[in-house]
DNA sequence: GTCTATACTTAGATAGAC
DNA sequence: GTCTATCTAAGTATAGAC
C-alpha cells in the first residue's frame, strides 16, 4: 500500500477506480487522484491517454470475461433451466470479488454507458446477455423481461434499503425475482396475444 | 421561433432540455446553449442562478406532479388491482406529452440523479413510490419487485429494439410486464419463507 | 429589468526539461 | 518516469451599458 514500489499505474487504477465509484466518474478531477497518489496530473498522461483511457484499462477485463459468458450462454439449452444456469453465472460474474467494484462503478455512473467508449462496449454485452436470454422469444416482451432479470441482479444493489442484508442475501434474492421473469418468457404465447390486440 | 418575442428564460429552457437529454447534461456546455439561442453565456444567468438551476427550473413542476400522485397512490387500496392502478397511472404520467421529454432526460443523464440536488428530489419520488407499491409487502422481495415494475416503464423505452414498435405499445408491453410484478408482492408469502431459509 | 464585457478558477490535455 | 509550464475550454461571477 505505502510501498514505493513500481506499479504507479496499477494504483492510479486503483485510485480511479475508487473515486469515480464514490463521486462519480465527472465530478472526480485528475488533480484529485495525482494529488492522492503525490504526484502530478501530467504524470498520470504517462501512464494513460485520456482520462477515459483509464476507465477502458479497468473495464476491458470485464468485458472478456463476459464474452466468454455471452459465448458459454449461446450453448446452454435455450429452455427456463437454460436461462436460469446463465442468469445464475451472470450473477457471480457481478457480485463476485473480481468483478463486484467495477460494476458498481457502472451502476454509479450509468451515464458513461452512453458516452464513453468503454461505457459503450459493456452496454453493448448487456444488450447481448438480454439477446440470449430472450432467444426463445424474440418478441419486444421476451426482450423486456429479458432485460428487467438482468435488472434484478443490478437493482439489488441499491433497491434494497436497509444495511442489515447481506450480499449473499443481496444475490440469492435478485435470483429468485429474476427467475420469475425469465420463466415467463416465451412461456404460453397466449398472453402477447392478447396484448398485441387489446390495444 | 425566431421572434424576438420576450420569454428567453423558456427559450433557454427548451434548447437546454433538448441538449441536455441528446447530448448528456455533462457534455453539453453553457457556451453551447446560449451559442444557439445568439446570446452570451452571462445572459443565461441573469435567469438562472448556475446549469443545476436550469435542470431545477424544468424538473420542479415534475415533482409536483408526482408527489400528487404519490398522495393519491396512498389512498388506494393495498392490493393488486391498487398497485396495478397505481403503476397505471404513473406511466400515463411518464409516457404523457408534457412529462415524456423531462423524464427522457432522465432516463439518459441517470447520474444526475444522485449528483443534482433536483435529481436526487426525483430519486426521492421514485423511491417514494416503490415504497407505496410495496407496502403490502415492505419485505426486500417486494421493495425490488415493486422496483423492477417500475423500472419496466422506464425500460421500455430503450429495451425494446426496433423502431417499428409505436409510443402507444411500448406503454401497454411496459404495463403487461409490470403488472406480472406487481400481482406477485406479497402473494403467498412461501416463496419468500423458503427463500429466506434456502440461502 | 435585460443583457454584454470581462475576468476568475478549474478542468482535461500537451510539450519539453530533468 | 516524472515535473514545470502552458494551452484551451469549461462553469462561475460581477460591473456596468441600455
Amino acid at each position: 500500500m505505502t510501498g514505493s514500489t513500481g506499479d504507479t499505474r496499477s494504483r492510479i487504477q486503483a485510485v480511479a477506480l475508487e473515486l469515480f465509484t464514490e463521486q462519480g466518474y465527472e465530478k472526480t478531477s485528475l488533480r484529485e487522484i495525482a494529488e492522492r497518489l503525490g504526484v502530478t496530473k501530467a504524470a498520470l498522461y504517462y501512464h494513460f491517454k485520456s482520462k477515459d483511457d483509464i476507465v477502458t484499462s479497468f473495464v476491458s477485463d470485464r468485458i472478456e470475461r463476459l464474452d466468454g459468458l455471452i459465448e458459454w450462454a449461446g450453448h446452454q439449452p435455450a429452455d427456463a433451466a437454460g436461462r436460469r444456469a446463465i442468469l445464475q453465472r451472470y450473477s457471480e460474474e457481478f457480485f463476485g470479488d473480481t468483478g463486484h467494484t467495477v460494476m458498481q462503478f457502472f451502476e454509479q455512473n450509468r451515464t458513461v454507458l452512453t458516452h464513453l467508449s468503454s461505457g459503450q462496449m459493456m452496454r453493448d454485452r448487456l444488450l447481448q446477455m438480454a439477446a440470449v436470454l430472450s432467444r426463445a422469444d424474440p418478441s419486444p416482451a421476451g426482450q423486456l423481461r429479458a432485460t428487467l432479470a438482468i435488472f434484478a441482479v443490478h437493482g439489488s444493489t441499491f433497491a434494497l434499503r436497509g444495511p442489515d442484508i447481506t450480499v449473499e442475501q443481496r444475490k440469492q434474492l435478485a435470483l429468485d425475482v429474476a427467475y420469475e421473469m425469465l420463466d415467463r418468457i416465451g412461456a404460453s404465447g397466449a398472453d402477447e396475444d392478447r396484448t398485441a390486440l387489446r390495444s
